[in-house]
DNA sequence: AACGGAACCTGAAAGC
DNA sequence: TGCTTTCAGGTTCCGT
């Protein structure tokens, strides 16, 4: 489930289990993981014996440097790493990592049940990454340099959000509640923004990205047992009261996603 | 260059 | 209860 906070929590995790780490073998669950073309056993070949280094994000894609090269990982819609303990199964496993680290030996396991997400080893930076925009927490979000963008796109402000090459990490989520802060319609071209809605729109993703952040900590912190329970302010809530405006909240789809949005305080 | 829509894959939830 | 449909927080490809 994995949006730019999400995958940042992913990171933090794994730069607590890797740097230093060597890895002395690899399992190929579901070979499909794989770019076309590429064996279990060249990946083998890529990984074992070698150092794990620094662990990096940008967007939603994280860089594992190697002592030789990088190993890529995208989580897609479903994927997360895993360090299980002794020999538990891992549900939707797809590549294990033996890693043997100050001593100790421990299975880190990547699973994807949609297999959305993406495995990728190569000596140099990948298209997918060298190709992102700028990541909102290590540049933040310029809102000049955001307004050269949308001045050249003609279709709904949501989708554009959502391009890659736009801003590294806005998902469905954060684009949904980043519009909702900034009291824009998710329906509006992207070209029509004034000056003042990029801005607003700017801080409101921002404020999104740092609101879910603290309510990832604040769910290690605290065991949430209720699980269920929305922690967002507008997505998933259509048909419930705008929690601004009090008109009700609706859902369209917009690129093939679903956008809830309120057309009482979104102009 | 950029847009809308379909495709990729499969589990979980909702609907009947 | 059990079968069917819908939906999912992502990206990529294809035709226009």
């Amino acid at each position: 489930m994995p949006e730019l906070p999400e995958v940042e929590h992913t990171r933090r995790t794994l730069a607590g289990w890797l740097p230093g780490g060597v890895i002395d073998a690899v399992r190929v669950h579901d070979p499909r993981i794989l770019d076309p073309g590429v064996t279990p056993a060249a990946v083998a070949r890529h990984l074992v014996g070698h150092r794990l280094g620094r662990v990096e994000r940008k967007g939603k894609w994280l860089r594992i440097t190697l002592d030789r090269g990088a190993l890529f990982s995208h989580l897609g819609m479903t994927g997360r790493w895993v360090r299980p303990a002794g020999d538990d199964e891992v549900r939707f496993a797809k590549v294990e990592l033996q890693v043997t680290r100050r001593g100790a030996t421990r299975r880190v396991v990547y699973a994807d049940a949609r297999l959305l997400g993406r495995f990728a080893i190569a000596d140099r930076d990948i298209a997918a990454w060298t190709a992102l925009g700028p990541d909102p927490l290590h540049d933040g979000i310029d809102p000049d340099a955001l307004a050269v963008r949308l001045a050249r796109r003609s279709g709904p402000i949501k989708p554009v959000l959502l391009d890659q090459a736009v801003l590294a990490g806005i998902g469905n989520i954060q684009a949904t509640e980043g519009l909702f802060f900034a009291h824009v319609d998710p329906r509006r071209p992207a070209r029509d923004l004034s000056r003042r809605e990029i801005g607003a729109l700017a801080r409101g993703l921002l404020r999104s990205i740092a609101e879910t952040m603290a309510q990832q900590d604040a769910d290690l912190t605290y065991v949430n047992e209720s699980g269920s329970d929305n922690p967002f302010t507008i997505y998933g809530r259509e048909g419930t009261a705008c929690p601004r405006c009090r008109a009700t909240l609706s859902k369209i789809v917009l690129g093939g996603r679903g956008t809830v949005f309120c057309t009482g305080c979104q102009r």
